[in-house]
DNA sequence: TTCAAGACTTGGAATAATTTTT
DNA sequence: AAAAATTATTCCAAGTCTTGAA
């Protein structure tokens, strides 16, 4: 294997903006500096300090570092005297100003970017060219754990080529190390790994590692394999469901934890669970669920809440109805009910169980076989079971065969659990979506109550459109903008520009609305009814199709479909499917998903998911 | 034989690019 | 033509599982 080493991210350089301490502005060193500036670019409603429950620990952690950046006996040591407007004021102005570069401007940072890749993106592996993965280093900042991580804010280090390990072939030339006065810090040869560099992280002291990209031969056969595994599973799955079912009532306390936790890992597609420490979010899967997460309900019988915080601190929260399982949900029913019993809220519901035995388990019923393939084989048969027939597909458009694919997509990314935020712009966008409905609504009922009046002959209460005066005020500020934009030459009239920009954006946004507001109204009271009665069900229209998209909008809101589509479904279900409904494939894979499965793309169309024959 | 370190896959958020709508 | 919406890509954290050291 060759390969150019790493991309390191440039150098800090220093702005020399003072920070506010107890009222009076400080200059701070070329390291604190970069620091401080890491906070003050820290949105104030993001994840991190938008929490006010974990918000606190962020602060805490960010300021031990901070001190001992800037140092014994320095003066800056409270964190609450710190006044970080002034400095935020500079970060956001910054952040203006990239958004106002221009094409050339974007196209150097492009160009560069490019140079880059040509440089370091590629490896020579076994006589191939493969590309590289994540090849620049990591940039320093502050560490962004997800949930409620206790070494929230700490400070990340920038890496420095000492700290890297690289890996080459025997016969590869080491290249050099790009930055000026430094040196790699070690080279080996050691062909049982894939990746190229190593570096250790400071924060939880994790290696990382540069590895080559999603589409190289070597990602791709790994990926196969795992997709033969997960279809092997589909061969034994009977006889481990036999199995699990079996062992609900064995005599052995491990034995009956070992089916219930199955049942939960095939039925539920929960994550294994393996321990986690002190300094880590407290997050948890099948083995390390405790006796809190499980609520057993007052008015049924069978049903029980089940709420965890699972990986990356996502939220897993169902009701199951054991009865829905029939006698098998009945006795895992009876066996969480039982490990449960005179336990504290904190203890381990499955205190015999832990990830290896579980799979040791595994391994021993089927060679290779380990609880993730699981949530392999459940997600891709679901998405198999799931796709509607070529023949229900038939004389559709492409479009509709998309929202078809997707739908099943769906079903596979809310059994896998596989979730997203709602940010504000999109829930602004909803909301923005309701108020255009109940806007038609209204408008509807208006004209409705205008065809009555014209029928009846009386229409002096009929209101007619008139012009919007926002509309013309709209118009000179833009004119005003693009002027002061042209002529911006300084930094601080480009931001001046782009904030004007940003107000007359806004003015015509209330121009908009404010014309949308009688968009049903005519310019003249029309004198035949009828008119009136084809905007009626123009209006019927609209407040259908917006009431169509607002509920698809709001129920895919928090599913994200993309990690099944990467990491799940066996690509070569999708592949054929296309295939059979005639439906291109890039209409459903994007170009790196293409990349990434270019080993799955010439299956025929009639191929399945299935066991292999041997 | 145990268990922590190491290696590799999986994951959502942030950001960039593209498409659709106005 | 520009903005909004949607989709794709990048980033790097956080899991799982295997391996290797004691």
């Amino acid at each position: 294997m060759e390969h150019a080493g790493a991309s390191f991210p440039p150098e800090y350089v220093q702005h020399r903006m003072p920070l506010t301490y107890d009222g009076e502005e400080v200059q701070l060193s070329k390291a604190a500096e970069e620091v401080a500036t890491w906070y003050a670019e820290l949105p104030l409603d993001g994840p991190q300090l938008g929490d006010p429950e974990w918000a606190p620990t962020f602060n805490k952690n960010f300021m031990t570092d901070f001190k001992k950046i800037l140092g014994k006996g320095h003066r800056i040591k409270d964190f609450n005297k710190i006044d970080w407007s002034g400095l935020r004021s500079y970060t956001t102005s910054k952040k203006l100003v990239k958004r106002s570069a221009t094409d050339e401007e974007k196209a150097e940072v492009k160009a560069e970017k490019q140079a880059t890749q040509a440089q370091f993106g590629l490896a020579l592996v076994d006589g191939h060219l493969e590309k590289v993965g994540n090849f620049t280093i990591e940039l320093p900042g502050l560490f962004r754990g997800r949930g409620k991580h206790p070494k929230t804010g700490k400070v990340k280090q920038r890496v420095l080529p000492e700290q890297l390990s690289l890996n080459f072939g025997e016969e590869a030339a080491v290249p050099i190390c790009p930055i000026d006065g430094h040196g790699w810090g070690a080279v080996q040869h050691d062909p049982s790994v894939t990746w190229l560099v190593t570096w250790r992280e400071n924060i939880m002291e994790a290696n990382k590692y540069v590895m080559l990209a999603a589409m190289s031969s070597l990602k791709g056969k790994s990926d196969r394999d795992k997709y033969g595994k997960a279809s092997k599973l589909k061969g034994y799955i009977g006889a481990i469901r036999d199995n699990y079912r079996g062992n609900l009532q064995s005599r052995s306390g491990e034995e009956r934890q070992m089916a219930t936790a199955m049942w939960l890992i095939d039925i539920y597609a929960l994550r294994v669970g393996g321990e986690k420490g002190e300094d880590e979010a407290d997050t948890v899967g099948c083995c390390s669920l405790r006796v809190e997460h499980f609520t057993f309900s007052t008015q049924s019988e069978t049903a029980v809440d089940l709420e965890f915080l699972g990986k990356d601190s996502m939220r897993f929260k169902q009701t199951i109805d054991f009865a829905n399982y029939g006698n098998v949900g009945l006795k895992v029913l009876r066996n969480i009910k039982d490990f449960c019993k005179g336990k504290r809220k904190n203890e381990d519901v499955f205190e015999f169980l832990n990830p290896s035995m579980l799979n040791a388990h595994l391994q021993s019923i089927m060679p290779g076989l380990t609880a993730k393939v699981f949530r392999t084989y459940n997600a891709s048969e679901t998405l198999q079971n799931e796709l509607p027939s070529a023949e229900d597909m038939r004389r559709l458009q492409d479009p509709e065969k998309v929202v078809a694919y997707n739908e099943a997509n769906r079903k596979v990314a809310i059994l896998c659990n596989h979730q997203k935020t709602v940010s504000a712009a999109q829930q602004e966008g909803l909301d923005a979506l309701q108020g255009k409905v109940a806007m038609l609504k209204k408008q509807k009922r208006e004209l409705q109550a205008m065809k009555k009046k014209i029928e009846a002959g009386d229409t002096s209460s009929v209101r007619t459109a008139n012009d919007v005066a926002l509309v013309a005020r709209a118009e000179a500020a833009k004119a005003k903008a693009e002027k002061l934009r042209n002529s911006a030459k300084t930094d601080e009239q480009r931001i001046k520009a782009t904030k004007a920009t940003e107000e007359w954006r806004e003015l015509r946004k209330r121009a908009a609305a404010e014309k949308f507001k009688q968009a049903h109204l005519f310019k003249n009271v029309p004198s035949d009814p009828k008119k009136v009665q084809a905007r009626i069900v123009t209006w019927t229209e609209k407040i259908r199709k917006q009431e169509l998209t607002l509920q698809n909008k709001s129920d895919n809101k928090e599913v994200a479909l993309g990690t099944s589509k990467i990491n799940y479904m066996d690509p070569r279900i999708t592949v054929a499917w296309c295939k059979r409904v005639e439906l291109p494939i890039e209409r459903v894979f994007a170009r790196t998903l293409r990349d990434k499965f270019n080993w799955a793309m010439a299956v025929p169309p009639d191929w399945r998911f299935e066991a292999p024959d041997n």
